[in-house]
DNA sequence: CCGTTTATTCGGTACACTCCGAACAAACAA
DNA sequence: TTGTTTGTTCGGAGTGTACCGAATAAACGG
């Protein structure tokens, strides 16, 4: 097998993998390729050149391209040179398109439930301690603290955090 | 408004949140809602008993507490007493639920596509430097931090982490 | 100006998923 | 045994999503 071949199976492998992550978080097996073709791309690629790369249809690529630039996962350059034509390039620091996903998500849905549980527990008649009131207590205290977690964390780079945590081993 | 009124007001707040954070798991509004009414009831209910308390019908109650069960968020005591009736109790400790999450999934996740990456780094040619060893071995280091923080997470309590961050800062 | 290339939008098809109700199976009570 | 209660399985209706192809819009080159 020429050298060429073995570069195209790596590649391959990879953006499989990237296809089956896509599905994990919520994303199309076709944002995963996407995404996956622009990581590997030496040069930013137009939508006619991911049609080739990729086999899907214009109208896919344009609107997987659109919900991946909005989430941060491919940056999106209009127009180079003043042409109409429109350059995507892939964000490849993995580390930051997961503080992304940590900040714009995970922590805004923790921060939502957390909310949800202090307004209901505010609700409750003062001074109670009946079964909700013991159990929606228990639920704030969790999250108070998974929310303190989120925050500290998406400030941190991945070797810092990993840093971190094998400090507190000790 | 009475007390009761109240505390069913609290109770139903939060149990819609659990609906809402059920789908961004990737589970259903059924499994949240079934999760919730056993998370505020105070001692393991039946699947009639929960047919009654969610309307859901018996089939879905039967279906969904199989998942849930399986994923380790609720517990099935079977037969109270000999009978044949079947007992559910919600795990209220979230962190555990979330430690679980991280540890079958998020971990197994990354895991299978680091080996896909290492796999597709020695299938490249010896001592090549092009586009896709460099990409590949940079997707490799980052999946080899972030496996290792997971790791380290999944052992330490939501406060422990918390404290492992904490102290980290200064 | 007109034809070509590029990008978005729209309608439609295929498919998966959620939930329901009915049928079935298994255990108990009489 | 027969009737009743409980739990699972199966088929189907309704819904949402992914993707495609066609129509449309917008920009450029001649």
């Amino acid at each position: 097998m020429s050298d060429a071949e073995n570069r195209a199976i790596a590649r391959e492998r990879v953006i499989e993998s990237m296809e089956q992550s896509a599905e994990v978080y919520g994303l199309s097996r076709s944002a995963g390729r996407i995404y996956g073709v622009l990581y590997f791309a030496t040069e930013p690629l137009s939508i006619p050149e991911l049609v080739e790369e990729t086999g899907y249809a214009k109208s896919t690529i344009s609107n997987v391209t659109r919900t991946l630039t909005r989430i941060g996962l491919i940056h999106r350059r209009s127009s180079e040179g003043g042409g109409r034509r429109v350059q995507y390039s892939a964000e490849r620091e993995i580390w930051f398109i997961l503080q992304d996903v940590l900040q714009q998500y995970v922590q805004r849905e923790v921060q939502t439930t957390l909310r949800t549980v202090q307004r209901a527990e505010s609700q409750l008649p003062d001074g109670e301690d009946g079964t909700e009131a013991e159990r929606i207590a228990a639920l704030r205290g969790t999250y108070e603290d998974l929310q303190e977690v989120i925050t500290l964390a998406a400030d941190l780079s991945a070797a810092e955090l990993r840093e971190a945590l094998e400090e507190y081993e000790r």
